[in-house]
RNA sequence: GACCGGUUCGUCUAGGGGUCUAGGACACCGCCCUUUCACGGCGGCAACACGGGUUCAAAUCCCGUACCGGUUACCA
């Protein structure tokens, strides 16, 4: 039989990191396996359920790469099947009619009184609910009078549930210790464990990959699967996924540091964050960090899962570390190391959707024009000033804004790098006007090109004359020029900008400004 | 409370009885390179939760304790 798995998140908010990993994993382990990857929008849950939740999901899922090999499956639009599927039981005498009225609670109260009720003593039977044993005759006579009543699983008397799961290995949990599940609310509305259970064989999934928060659960969809008579799936359960506090990472505490659509706007390139996701709570058992999609297919295995929960670092004061330290490291690394082919492109979008984007940057158009100007087309310009200035970048964004002068005349200047390099020398405001009719005399003929041989014997001059450090002049003229502090060799920013652009922001006063 | 699970450097992790004076990565610190730098190179700091066993030998196996987490809904 062929592997199918699935993603099976409800639409409830934007797709959270440990659901993305959780769906992840499941890829992976299908695509090795050369099975399918499959989606279902667990929306039974109509009232907390949304359209724009869906969306972000998908376009989640897209933007990662883990696009799934079949239409999408929409919970709800199977409800009629469950809603059979509970019947049959309760025809069957699997499952029985509960007349307990439904107890409505507030939504801020029903965490405190589950705990509550479950803290009674003596702890409460899961078998003594009176309508369990009521006869056929008068459960369908109440029921034919028009009682209200939930359908809830007859769970056996004695024995106990148990599956090997592919992560945790040998699970058992005693019958006496799950209740009388229900099935179907009072409203008709098919319930959670039931809808899963039932869309699962209709998908014929093979293995259930989810998160350990289940574990419970799989419990309790195993007696469903023996109440259908239904061989149960393979399950392996992923260890959670924990805040800074230790506690699960979750949307509502912890706001949107949770949501892959985070990532993604932050300049986080997706094959660099499914990296860092993939090796988050797995190990291949190799001293290695980087894997492309294919070497994560290649080499996972539930077993190298761990069974303990991992925890995502970050400190949501500190702009330096707004996320986990080792996703920002991974996304600068794949920026820095990746073929500049994969890279331009991305670059592209980020100067797009920043207005920086000019259309010559793709094109074999001569530079400048004039006789001086270093014979380069603005393609090959564009394609060496993104592989010169990705060194020191962390994420996209950085394309846009650190790298922003490099794209724009219109940039900003960083306070602490002014202050250094250029208020704490007040002579630069002089010397940089200077050095820029030097760079015009020096240049002015073919036979001198500006390139960085000759602008470095040209500003050495310059420094000795004015019996200042190389230091001083360079790390002005970078601060200058480009409104930062760090950056490449300022030899190639010069040649980078070119001649006009280098003399025209050489003369400027706006930075003292 | 009950049931289930977990516990190796700050964080992610390697490790299934001897090769562990515990390895790698991130972060941090230092040095080098350099005109600067968040690039690069070299180096440093830093961990087996605790207590009992078993064994010639335990981070690795067993038991207990502590701590942490998950679940315990007519939510998903």
């Amino acid at each position: 039989m062929s592997v199918r798995v699935r993603f099976a998140p409800s639409p409830t908010g934007y797709l959270h990191v440990g659901a993305t990993r959780a769906a992840l994993f499941n890829y992976l382990f299908a695509r090795q396996k050369g099975g399918k990857f499959l989606l279902r929008i667990e929306d039974t849950d109509l009232a907390r359920s949304t359209e724009e939740s869906t969306r972000s999901i998908i376009d989640g899922l897209t933007w990662i790469g883990l696009e799934p090999d079949e239409p999408v499956v929409f919970q709800s639009a199977n409800a009629d099947k469950h809603r059979a599927t509970a019947v049959r039981l309760l025809d069957e005498g699997k499952a029985y009619r509960d007349f307990t009225p439904k107890e409505e609670k507030g939504d801020g109260s029903v965490k405190q009184a589950i705990v509550e009720r479950a803290r009674e003593k003596p702890a409460r039977s899961m078998r003594d609910n009176p309508y369990r044993d009521l006869s056929i005759e008068e459960s369908d006579a109440r029921a034919t009078a028009g009682e209200p009543f939930a359908i809830r699983l007859k769970v056996p008397e004695s024995g106990k549930t148990q599956f090997e799961d592919g992560v945790f290995g040998h699970q058992e949990r005693d019958y006496a210790d799950t209740e009388d599940l229900v099935l179907l609310r009072s409203d008709g509305h098919p319930l959670y464990n039931l809808a899963v259970v039932c869309d699962d064989i209709e998908m014929r999934i093979t293995d259930v990959i989810r998160g350990q928060d289940h574990l419970t659960n799989t419990h309790k969809q195993i007696l469903i699967y023996e109440a259908l008579g239904v061989a149960p799936p393979n399950f392996a359960h992923l260890p959670l996924i924990l805040a800074p506090g230790g506690k699960k990472l979750s949307k509502r505490i912890h706001g949107e540091i949770v949501s892959l659509t985070t990532y993604r706007d932050a300049g986080f390139l997706a094959a660099a964050f499914r990296n860092f996701l993939a090796l988050l709570g797995w190990s291949a058992g190799e001293e290695r960090e980087i894997y492309s999609m294919d070497e994560l297919v290649e080499k996972f295995s539930l077993a190298g899962v761990h069974r303990s929960s991992a925890i995502f670092n970050y400190e949501p004061n500190n702009p330096k570390r707004w996320t986990d330290d080792k996703a920002i490291w991974m996304n600068a690394e794949y920026i820095r190391t990746m073929p500049l082919s994969e890279l331009l492109p991305l670059v592209k979008t980020e100067l797009k959707s920043t207005k920086l984007w000019r259309e010559e940057y793709e094109e074999d158009l001569l530079v400048g024009g004039s006789a001086d100007a270093p014979s380069i087309m603005w393609r090959q310009w564009f394609e060496r000033t993104v592989d010169l200035i990705r060194h020191r970048f962390f994420t996209l964004k950085d394309f846009s804004q650190q790298g922003r002068a490099y794209f724009s005349e219109d940039y900003d200047f960083d306070p602490p790098a002014v202050d250094k390099n250029l208020k704490k020398i007040p002579d630069l405001k002089q010397w940089l006007p200077e050095l820029a009719d030097r760079f015009e005399s020096e240049f002015a003929d073919v036979g001198s090109p500006y390139n960085e041989q000759n602008i470095e014997a040209v500003v050495k001059t310059f420094t000795e004359e004015k019996g200042t450090k190389l230091g001083v002049i360079m790390n002005g003229a970078r601060t200058l020029l480009t409104g930062v502090a760090v950056g490449p060799s300022m030899l190639s920013v010069f040649e980078t900008l070119g001649k006009e652009r280098s003399i025209q922001r050489l003369k400027s006063q706006i930075a003292w400004s």
